[in-house]
Order: structure tokens, then C-alpha cells, then sequence
DNA sequence: GGTGGAGCCTCACGTCGCGTGAGGGTCAAG
DNA sequence: CTTGACCCTCACGCGACGTGAGGCTCCACC
């Protein structure tokens, strides 16, 4: 019994043009042509494309399908887990997509009328913490900017556009009106994180890396620079009381050459920790060197006496490492790197 | 500050030939171009990136978000529920999609190493038993088709093969050959369903729709209808209770007319019953009235008197409904459509 | 034998969000 | 003056068909 393709398309439920279309890529080709050039398809065929159906309706695409009906490629327990591996994938983005959309939805109820821009901006934050934060982290957050309320962004404003002033008027970072500033930024920022070293740390990961963000808060790199630069400059009264006078003066001329290159480094380091690189990998072999290096010039290192007060310095002077977005679990991988 | 494309490109993590598709489709048409042609884009470009982004993370479509950032197009809570609601279907049909790949996996793990052939053979039928049974349905006939053993499907063929010889030798459905024949198909059928009327008339429903099972097992519409015709036959008797002999035989004659059209509108009424129809839907009421029809030309339910006789015996006799697909409540169904 | 309608044929463009060249200008540094 | 990085504009490709356009075939009815 020989079907034409309306025929067959109406036993099958699939439309005419799909058939053609599988003749088109040869997934099912008819085994006859009547004289007039109709297409005639026989049982053979009709079973086969009940099994493209069947497998179709698994997920898999006609050019797999395909192989498969053809005995090709790679078996089919390893193809269904590899299917439902992909199903996964899909599922676990489409929920993500979801629990983003109601919070939306949430904030949108209890907000009063936010405008389109309002709404963008928040959305924006939203995906940005998303990247950055944990759940728990991104939560505690928007609890604490709604207690302090949007006095707290206008300060910061304020106090942005103050840092700005002295640096277009070239004040030094080591002035007492940058070091105040550099004071009133920490204070700031405590007020948010409460001493969360990590939010502090993922902030301001942020914060460099989130263009968006700095457009819209107006901290760039050049502030971001600027008050780190005080705050490096804060440190040294610190250093003072392990190093003697000449000393410190040679710290502050490497610190204004060097400091403005730690952050890099530091962020390239986390990075490599957080995507599970091992120490003795090459590329963390590298970060390991190019840490030591900066080290050395930073901090003279590669000078036994100035090593030696460097190191009780940073063991005695936990306070050194505040801000800088060093912690305990990155000098460990640092120093696993050049125990190789 | 004006950006080219490659560096805005890397300040957001898109392409350039991401960029170049937004301006071509008009998104996001930089606000200036260079004398060489040059892309250039200002801080309000910028602007709208990062709101096109944060939108496009949502999952909405780039024209949608074209539309919601020009302002016109419906409003934003509803888009978002819109959404939602796309993204809930999305995840219920992947984790249907999943749960068979789970199923096939499990089985293809038990079974002794099943050819394809095989293989495709039990994907089809596990797709149709999902199509018409419920999942505790078809977890049921699993188990029973796995007791009664190949034995069982090995019976079927040779009982459907006898009743295509009598079709074949045109010996008529009321012989006492076609009648043993449909008893021993009655009994069959029990083996399976176990007197579940609900699920024979589900079988039955497959049986008659998918062209798939029908050359499978070789049970196609014409068999379906001689069986049909010689259980109808086997009723009869039972209507001799209730009609003298010459009703009987009009009702013989009317029924090898009629009686093959019944199925077919059984099958539309229990269609427009599970879609939800209301019965005084016009589609609802055009059903009734077929039904009407065809019940004066099989019981002559237009005449009074054996109207009466009819309506007394099926009151009586609920076994005359038995293998019809008639039951309770599509009865309720096309009572209810004639009473508006 | 003509006509009408249903069904068949073959192009061929559109979908969606870009990826991926091809072929050729522009710009700053060496 | 070259080199290399960056920019430009086409234009095809993907996947599974939908949707015509323009024309042929078949069958029933007049």
C-alpha cells in the first residue's frame, strides 16, 4: 500500500511541508515516485518515520536521528544521558530565569509606581549582585540600603564628588584632607558591610569590574585608585613601627610606583582560586611568580632585613590586610604556588 | 567620552557582531559615527546597553525589549507574568522530556540487551500509552503485558489472523465461526484490562487512532469493524427480550448499516467531553443532534413504541454497552446537550 | 469533453540571535 | 613605509519547518 504524502502526513499528525522537508535533508526519503512525480511511500518508510517520531519526541534533533536510524554514531544510553544532561542544563537556567522574575514581580508589587528607569536601574542592580553575591549576601544588602535609606547613596555622592575635587585639583593622597576622606570612605563602607570582610572584598570586586555600576555611582577607577591610594598612605604610620625612617620613606616611594598594581593582581589570583585551579598548574605557577615579584618591589622582599620586618609586620598587624582584598585563603594559595 | 565597538564590547561582555546585529535591527544605533565610519557610542548608548542587557537577561526577545524600551507595548507586570508563564510550560514540558529519557534509561539498563529495532518498537508504544492512558494506567497494562508473557501477543496475532480469513472468505459477522471469534477476542481483551471499562475503552480509542499500532500488530480498521459487527450480532439475542421477531430483524438490518458509524461519533462526543465543551456549545449541540439522528436510524428511537422497548432494555441490560466506548457520563454528556 | 476543486509539485523567503569568514579601509607605533 | 590591531560592509549558515507563489494532476460532476 503506497501513501501520498497528504496521507501519510494525516496518519502521522505531521504537516505536508514537514515530510518535505525530511526528503529535503534525506532524513525520509520515499521509495517511489508515481509518473506524474507524486510521492509514494510504502510500509518501510511509514515505519521510519513512526521512529523519528518516537524519537523526536525525546528531544533529538532530526540530523541525530538521522544518524541513529542509521546505526552511526555513538550508542544510545550514552546519547539519552547526554540528553537528559542537556534537559538539566535547561531546566536549571529556566527556574534561575523564574526565581528572577518573580523577585521582579515582588518588588514591583510593594515598590510605590517605580518609573521605567527606576525599574530598569533596579534591575540591573539586581543582576549585577546576582553575579557577584551570594543569595544570603545580595539579600542582606537590600536590607541594609533600605534601613539606611537613600540618605545613605547621597552621601555617598557627596563624598564621591569631594574625592573627585582633589584629585582634579591634584591634592597628593598623603595630604590630611585625602587621608579624612580615605577615613570617611572605610566608615562608609562599614556602615554597609558591618565588617564582612568577604562582602567587602566581593564589593569591591564589583565595583572595579562593573562599569555599569561605576557610571552610575560615579566611582571609576580613577577614584577607586585615588582612595586606595590614602588608605595605602594610612597604612604607613603602621609600617613605622617596624621600619626605621629610611625605610618607610622607601616604602612610600614603592608603594606610589607599585600599589596601583596589586589590585589587578589580586583579582587575577581569586579568580584563578575560585575556578578551582590547582597551585601547581602553570598559570598559577605564573600568578605565583608575578606575585613574588611585585613582592619585591613593592615591599623589598628580596632584601633579607626588610623581609624579615615585613613579615612580622603583617603577622603582628592584621589591620595591614584590611581593604586590600587579601585574605587568609589567598595568601595559602599563594604560597602553595611557590612551595613547588 | 566616546566608545568604539570593540571597546564597549569588552566593557559588556557582548561581541562586536553582537553590537553590529543591535544596529542593524535598530536596538541600538550608536549616536554617532567617526569620518572613516566609525561606530561611536556616548554614555546614553551605554545607557541603554546595560538596560537591554539587563532586560535580555530576563529572557525577554530583543524586538520586545526594543518595544518596552521605546515605551509603547503593554506594560511591564503583565510582560513579566507573560513570562512566567512561558518559562512554567518551558520547565513542565523539559521535565516530561526528562522523566521518559529516565524511564528509557532504567529500562534499557534491564532489559537483556535489546536490538534497536526493539528498542524503537517499545519507545512508540511508550509514547502512545503517555498520549491516551493516565501514568498509573499505563504502569498497569507494563506489569500485565509482562505477566501474560510474548505467549499473550503471540495469541493476538493468531486470533486477528482467523478473523482476517473469515473477512477474506466474506463469511458475514452473525456466522457462529465470527461469533466464537469475538467471544474469545472479548476474553482476550479481559486477560489484559481485567474488566476496567475505563481502560478498554482507552485501548480501544489507541487502537482505532494510531495507524502505528494498527500495522504493528495487524489490528487495523477493518478487523476492528468485522469484530465490532459480530459482537454487535452477539447482542441480539439479548434485544429479543424486549423486541418480537420482526423488530429484531429490523433492528439487525438497521444496525449492519448503521452500526460501523457509531464509533466515529462516540469518539467526537468523548473528544469534545475531555476538552472542557460546554453542551450547549453549538459544536456541542451539532453532536447531539448527529447522535439523535443516528439513534432513530439504529433503534428506530423515532417511533414511540420502540423508543420505549430500547430505552427499557438499555435500562436493563448494562451489558448491552459493554464494548461500545459508551458510558455513564458520555450518556450524561448527550442527554445534556439535547436538554437546551 | 470541459470545468472546478482538492491535492500534489518545486522554488524560495522568513524566523532568531548572532557566528564566522571574506575582502578591504583606518590608525597608531616602530 | 610597513605591520598589526581594529574597523567597515556584505552575506551565508544554523534548525525545523511556516507560508505563500506559480503551476501540474487527478477525480468527480455536468
Amino acid at each position: 500500500m503506497l501513501l501520498k504524502v497528504g496521507e501519510l502526513a494525516k496518519r502521522t499528525g505531521l504537516t505536508v511541508r514537514a515530510l518535505h522537508h525530511y526528503d529535503d535533508i534525506g532524513l525520509l526519503t520515499p521509495s517511489a515516485r508515481s509518473d506524474s512525480g507524486y510521492r509514494l511511500y510504502n510500509g518501510d518508510d511509514v515505519t521510519r518515520l513512526y521512529r523519528i517520531q518516537a524519537l523526536q519526541r525525546l528531544g533529538f534533533a532530526l540530523a541525530e536521528i538521522g544518524d541513529m536510524l542509521a546505526g552511526s554514531g555513538p550508542a544510545l544510553p550514552g546519547l539519552i544521558a547526554q540528553q537528559i544532561a542537556a534537559l538539566d542544563g535547561q531546566i536549571e537556567q529556566a527556574l534561575v530565569l523564574r526565581a528572577r522574575l518573580q523577585q521582579l514581580q515582588r518588588r514591583l508589587a510593594t515598590d510605590t509606581e517605580p518609573t521605567l528607569a527606576d525599574w530598569l536601574t533596579a534591575l540591573e542592580l539586581m543582576t549585577m549582585y546576582e553575579k557577584y553575591l551570594t543569595q544570603q549576601q545580595a539579600d542582606i544588602l537590600r536590607q541594609r540600603k533600605a534601613e539606611l535609606g537613600e540618605q545613605y547613596d547621597a552621601d555617598w555622592r557627596a563624598l564621591t564628588d569631594r574625592v573627585r575635587a582633589l584629585i582634579d585639583a591634584k591634592v597628593p593622597a598623603q595630604s590630611a584632607e585625602a587621608q579624612a576622606l580615605a577615613q570617611q570612605w572605610t566608615s562608609h563602607t562599614q556602615r554597609l558591610v558591618h565588617g564582612d570582610e568577604d562582602l567587602l572584598i566581593k564589593l569591591d570586586t564589583m565595583q572595579r569590574h562593573e562599569p555599569a555600576l561605576q557610571s552610575h555611582n560615579g566611582i571609576d577607577a580613577a577614584v577607586i585608585d585615588y582612595v586606595s591610594q590614602a588608605m595605602t598612605e594610612a597604612r604607613l604610620p603602621i609600617y613605622a613601627k617596624y621600619f626605621d625612617a629610611d625605610e618607610v620613606e622607601r616604602l612610600r616611594g614603592n608603594f606610589r610606583r607599585h600599589m596601583p598594581e596589586w589590585p589587578t593582581l589580586v583579582g587575577a589570583v581569586r579568580r584563578a582560586m575560585d575556578s578551582g585551579l590547582a597551585p601547581d598548574h602553570p598559570e598559577a605557577q605564573a600568578l605565583g611568580a608575578r606575585w613574588q615579584a611585585l613582592s619585591h618591589a613593592t615591599f623589598c622582599t628580596d632584601e633579607p632585613a626588610m623581609r624579615g620586618k615585613f613579615m612580622q609586620a603583617v603577622k603582628s598587624e592584621p589591620d595591614l590586610l584590611l581593604n586590600t582584598g587579601i585574605d587568609r585563603a589567598l595568601l595559602d594559595f599563594v604560597i602553595a604556588t611557590q612551595s613547588h
